[in-house]
DNA sequence: GGCCAAAATTGATCTGGGTCAATCGCATTT
DNA sequence: AAATGCGATTGACCCAGATCAATTTTGGCC
């Protein structure tokens, strides 16, 4: 998918009723922070299937995501792609030590970010310590759910595997939405097949296993969980 | 492997001439900064097979690799087991947001630490924001490696994977020990295959295979990059 | 040097998940 | 409502890498 329009709103926004002020970079900010970081960023939405950054391009802003859902994932010269993880509100991009990004970002359904130039933000920080070590819990963060992943990849059968995902999605949400059984899946079988290194065909087949043992319903646009307790078992946590 | 008794040296030690001092975490420090540091810091020796710590202890320390080589793992329930990396001599190791170590270290060969308590250590950052945004670097380049190695978890083929592992450990000790083909392997084949997700047996007949094509000469305690060319077009990067 | 245990290699066989190939089920478009 | 087209499902078959099973090599340690 190629970039097209975006829109972005010039500055009819405030960061004081932004809907992941608590969650995000942000919070780390005072009242009269917020005020002045308010100028520094800007709405810009992205509807589906628009790449925010690519893996090469050279970072120029940082992004703070509002609203939706972005995947996040490298690709090999031959085309395999491997997704390195789902981003959702209050989730901060952009960070990197080699001034390119080192993966590339896409969204899935309409998704709305706020920019921040690079150059402005860092000054930002300078003298903001709070901001800085917000960034860093983040980012370790990140890095747990790497290492999670990390064994989820390269120890789990094809079975664990989706378990763990639907189980990992449905915690992820959680924070966002309130507590559900009824998971929403608005990535593709593809997209979930090349997060947990596995084929569409086999991320298919699971689904139907699962929804035949009575552990899941497969419901339009996502998984209702019937028997989570099952899951989890399958999980093998 | 059980923690045995270690060596303390109770204070025979100056940052200033530490082998680790341009590249760790105290290259934010300046001279003055480090006199101050040199007190918090201990230097601890672990032998051959012991642990630093486990997955699941609660973090009472940091730890700063000054020698030596440590395998870092999660185990499943089960036993399977997963290395999510491998620390060298500039590391930082113990930074967490939940209180516990979410993986476990333990010393490949000889190790040399210099282990910082949290509690006085995080004082130490608390007005040293230089400090904070070393340690922030440093979780982004882990972070960053760490998403490659889900590209080879979830992407890659055997060979790629021995191939891509063999590139990537000569990378890291290029910086410290200088350029060289003869690649020095510390770890065991079973570290080598639980890092990238094989079994043993294929470890071992890939890197037979390997040699057999005259990529590589396996020799005592490690290989020799005989045609690295040939080796990069395997890792496929 | 000889003995033992652990690590590594090699071979034979098996299988989980990949590959290839239809088909199905929708949402759009005309 | 027929045509289109894409995502998801299902089936048949295959193969890379796992498993099982011997050796062989290496490294202490008396």
């Amino acid at each position: 998918m190629k970039p097209s329009v975006v829109t972005i709103e010039p500055n009819g926004h405030f960061c004081s009723d932004c809907g992941v002020r608590g969650s995000a970079v942000c919070s780390s900010l005072d009242a009269a922070e917020l005020r002045e970081f308010e100028h520094l960023g800007r709405r810009v939405h992205f509807s589906s299937g628009e790449t925010v950054f690519s893996e090469e391009d050279i970072t120029t802003s940082f992004y703070n995501v509002l609203d939706g859902v972005m995947r996040l994932y490298k690709l090999l010269p031959d085309g395999r792609r491997q997704i390195v993880g789902f981003a959702l509100p209050g989730d901060f991009l952009g960070m990197n030590l080699s001034g390119r990004h080192n993966f590339s970002a896409d969204a899935i359904g309409a998704v709305t970010v706020c920019q921040f130039a690079k150059a402005p933000f860092g000054r930002f920080i300078e003298d903001r310590p709070q901001l800085l070590r917000r960034i860093n819990e983040l980012a370790i963060r990140e890095l747990s759910q790497a290492r999670d992943h990390m064994v989820l990849l390269g120890r789990r059968s094809a079975d664990e595997k989706v378990a763990a995902f639907l189980l990992g999605w449905r915690e992820r949400l959680l924070a966002l939405k309130g507590p559900s059984d009824t998971v929403p899946l608005p990535m593709s079988r593809q997209d979930i097949a090349d997060y947990l290194g596995l084929t569409i065909e086999t991320v298919s087949r699971t689904f139907t296993k699962l929804e035949r043992h009575g552990a899941i319903e497969i419901i339009h646009g996502g998984i209702s969980l019937l028997d989570p307790a099952r899951v989890e078992a399958l999980a093998a946590a």
